[in-house]
DNA sequence: GGGTGTAAGTGATAATAATCACACGGCTAA
DNA sequence: TTAGCCGTGTGATTATTATCACTTACACCC
């Protein structure tokens, strides 16, 4: 992945750099820049009239951000980007990106591989949700922030990243008291245990049965 | 649209004729080719192991088939492709198709374009379910499917396939009977219509608005 | 014209998930 | 020290959706 990254560095373009809790881009702004991740964490997420927030990635180093408009006409950002730690992203103007590409065809390629990725990754969580309901979406979640930011531990695999309940609830898609009542269940199940505010897996294989995993492996089983 | 199509002509290929019914590929199978749609129409679906069949696109002239696995190591198609009329389909091995793509940036664009359109796509239906349960995931069903094979008649919008409730259900994720039973209210409400087998939209802005559609454009808003 | 098969429609019930209401604990700022 | 805030945990209730078990409608075939 790390190769993919070092094309885009000779891409003129400019480093921002954001506190934590501070917005890269809202959705329905005008997109200008294609953005991607040096150092930090970025929430991607999308907001429903009703309040409720959606949760859709936390995009880490070497993760692309802002990518889907880039050939729209009328190009506009789709989701909200948040700083979740401080972070600091490369940005490339769209038509600096833009011919960058037409020069440059393993660019091209090097980015369609990665979109081609995420198309994987949706499609992958779409059939998690769609198939085994809210179960689904919890489980894949979890498996998903392991695979990301998973750390192997005696005992399991810690998740480094803090996660409310309510921001776990976002990326499931569902409510936070419906999340609250499925991990108290896996907790007395001895799936997961709670290490100073973390959460820690204690048999992710039994996340990965219930929901028919179909061992996608890393690349495509991720949050990023 | 059609001027993308035209490019993937110049790539040494094969026609691939298929009747109705017929399996252009199952998912599981060796992905060798990358297709794109000549005539005809092709649905493309995933199975669960319960048994229940999800349906995701149905392709039509000029939709690309195939493409998820293009770069990846040990390719497999992850989707089926079942022609449900006759159809015609323009075959390309993957190793020609990347080194067309290698040579010609144009076409590499041209890719990245349409994949970069189903992605949105996919964020697109992922949001209606996700947002508004089954009654969105039907309703953006029928708005899709209207954007698609809509034809404009007096009255509403003809949707020109003919579709059973298993099928339409399929597309939803939805058990037959709550679908049923949706349409029978949407019916009763005077917001569809059946004329002769296939469905007839009376207020596609009763559907749209019920789901807080963005207008998104018929370019994204599609089942192709 | 009766028999068969497939799809549509519907009631009853069960399972799943959201919502509402509130208690509790820990942290922090006045 | 205490009031306020935030996140967690939980019971009770409602809303949504699936499942089961049928009936009805219609086309096709012999």
């Amino acid at each position: 992945m790390d190769s993919m990254i070092r094309q885009f560095y000779e891409i003129p373009g400019k480093v921002v750099a954001l506190k934590a809790g501070e917005y890269l881009f809202h959705e329905g702004d005008n997109a200008k820049y294609f953005y991607f991740v040096r150092s930090g964490q970025i929430f991607i997420t999308k907001f429903a009239e009703s309040g409720r927030v959606l949760s859709l990635r936390l995009a880490t180093r070497g993760s692309i951000i802002g990518e889907l408009p880039l050939y729209e006409e009328n190009p506009m950002y789709i989701f909200n980007a948040i700083a979740q730690s401080p972070s600091e992203v490369y940005a490339i103007e769209f038509p600096i990106l833009h011919s960058y590409l037409e020069k440059k065809p393993s660019l091209a390629i090097n980015l369609l591989k990665i979109i081609g990725m995420h198309m994987r990754k949706q499609h992958s969580k779409f059939r998690d949700l769609v198939l085994y309901g809210k179960k689904g979406a919890i489980y894949s979640t979890l498996i998903r922030f392991a695979n990301s930011y998973g750390q192997e531990v005696d005992g399991g695999i810690l998740i480094t990243v803090p996660l409310t309940n309510q921001e776990l609830a976002n990326y499931s898609a569902t409510a936070r008291e419906s999340l609250n009542r499925m991990l108290g269940e896996l907790r007395r199940q001895n799936v997961i245990e709670m290490r100073d505010g973390l959460i820690l897996i204690r048999d992710i294989n039994f996340l990965k049965q219930e929901i028919q995993c179909e061992n996608c492996g890393r690349e495509i089983c991720n949050i990023e």
